[in-house]
DNA sequence: CTTTAGAATGGGAACGCTCCCAATATCTGA
DNA sequence: TCAGATATTGGGAGCGTTCCCATTCTAAAG
């Protein structure tokens, strides 16, 4: 393993220039550029990362943080993609990604610690809880971060996110016009926000439209089909003749029982999901549903962090990103 | 963010002191230790890895690497479980988890790169394929790594691992000796050492038993659900009365391809998968089914790597853990 | 031909830690 | 009581970078 040195001496310069190259410093001669990026690749050079931070630099490391349980993570086809989508753009632009998939409150400690002192030059963070101690543990560490969902809290934060609210007036809307007059909505998790956002949207929505609004015709669902399954086993005796659910594996659950009971989708019971999960197309019946971008989301968070790392701009960073919903067989 | 100076100052010690109390050297007195650890503890101080590690010392962090497709990851069971047992193990002993979920060949590359010169004391490879250029790169890079699942080549390598082999010889005996003529097996991803030790067991333990090896009895599923259907599609015309899957995913696959065509499993066509999965119990018929250890074997990688860097043992270490053939209804 | 701004380069210092060796304090046994 | 261990502590050096402040070189301007 070689280093900055090393390099220098066979390119006949100094450990400067050599940072200067490395670092695209303009201050530096073309040719002389040339010759050191050339002893750069022969001798496979490669920075130490440690050095770099110590010395002030950048790791070149990002840290991804969901903090959900592992089991959740694996079953919401959200995250793959997500996942997905940030790994390949940090790739893209040569960085890479450090992940921390935390288990419920044990972790939660641990995780702000590593975070607050670490090889990480900025952290993206998804599915946060209301008030969430790690936003405040990342707002005060100084260390750059960028959060896909909004914070509804006084702390100014960064993020990426869809406008849940328009999105969820959208299909209620879309359900009211479509003459239905018993519309349930199946929640995920209390105490998230996207769950609540979606749910203050649901209920304002109606209220809007002079609908009245029916706590039985609401359950919560864990963003999981067994979840959307168990809610509607609840809603259904409420008579709903239309539902929303807020993902779209909980949609598939809550089809799964209305089916169990003779209902037909969309005859009967109307059912509306979200995120355009893979298989909601190709679901019999193909799924209405509300689109999110989730690789565009991902992809923006990675560009915005990477420029606040890099320019260290004033003023905060947001980014609402369009959806649509998008009407197939089940509504 | 404090430093091991300020520490010491608060502590009315040196910096030698301090460092030998937070890495638990035994040379320092009782009553120092402690007046130390209660400056530490009060200052919320934790050493900062990039200066650790560039004075020689251990960054705590442990790689993960699973160079395989996102989408893979996140359908097969064995992952999610694999990765949690690894990341609780890994703070359960102050150790953080860095991941990297490598998509195909693009990838490969930049790991290795990455690998050799970085903040990591050790990394913990999974899923590999023949000849992986990653493991050469580990070998020759001189980072402590540990395998999940056996690397066949010349290099010495430490592993942990199932033995398959012997499970594999279990389920297409269990399967003869039920009377079974035509035993067909689904095979995973061409190329990959799971799936060639387990079809040369199956191979082997058929000629063993005095068993022609019909060749149009062997299709490749890909380790996914619908692999497994499309390999049944293509081995079914020629009449199997039993199906060794290796994993499963394939073999659910696998009956919804015979029960389509209306066959009886277990009476008309005997299958038995591999994982035992979380569904497997449960699924209709229940799945008969090889039980690995996979949480254990995320664990006994984690205890393996962190001997390996704490006491650079000379000896190659290995471990292979148990598993079983759990007789349930499909075969 | 001299002056001067700007381009290009070099080298010291610092980042926060661990390791090593030296120094001091304490204890042991004859 | 004193040499020789042994337990405990301190501080220098160095890990491989980046940053900052010279310094040298070049070319344009007077």
């Amino acid at each position: 393993m070689s280093t900055i040195e090393e390099i220098a001496k066979q390119a006949g310069v100094s450990r400067s220039t050599v940072s200067r190259v490395i670092n695209d410093d303009p201050n530096v001669n073309e040719q002389t550029r040339e010759r050191v990026l050339e002893v750069v690749s022969s001798n496979n050079y490669v920075p130490n990362r440690a050095a770099r931070k110590l010395a002030g630099g950048r790791t070149g490391v990002i840290g991804l943080v969901i903090p959900i349980g592992v089991s959740r993570l694996f079953v919401e086809p959200f995250f793959p993609i997500l996942i997905q989508s940030v790994t390949n753009r940090c790739n893209h632009l040569n960085r890479s990604v450090m992940f921390w998939l935390g288990e419920p409150e044990y972790e939660r400690r641990s995780i702000t610690q590593i975070l607050s002192n670490d090889l990480l030059d900025g952290v993206i963070v998804s599915s946060l809880q209301d008030k969430d101690p790690i936003v405040e543990a990342l707002h005060y560490s100084q260390i750059p971060f960028v959060l896909i969902g909004r914070y509804r809290d006084n702390l100014p934060v960064n993020f990426v996110d869809i406008d849940n609210e328009k999105c969820t007036q959208a299909a209620v809307n879309y359900l009211i016009q479509t003459g239905r007059k018993r519309i349930a909505t199946i929640t995920g998790v209390a105490g998230t926000l996207v769950s609540r956002e979606r749910l203050d949207a649901y209920r304002s929505t109606l209220a809007k439209a002079g609908m009245p609004v029916d706590e039985k015709l609401i359950a919560e669902g864990g963003f999981v089909e067994e979840g959307g399954y168990a809610a509607m086993a609840n809603i259904f005796p409420h008579k709903p003749d239309a539902v929303f659910a807020t993902n779209d594996a909980m949609a598939v659950g809550a089809i799964r029982y209305l089916r169990e009971q003779g209902m037909r989708v969309p005859e009967d019971v109307a059912v509306v999901g979200f995120d355009d999960a893979p298989f909601a197309a190709s679901y019999k019946p193909a799924l209405t549903t509300i689109s999110q971008p989730i690789g565009e989301l991902g992809r923006q968070a990675v560009d915005m962090l990477v420029k606040i790392i890099d320019q260290q701009p004033e003023e905060l960073m947001t980014q609402v990103l369009p959806s649509d919903l998008i009407i197939r067989e089940s509504a």
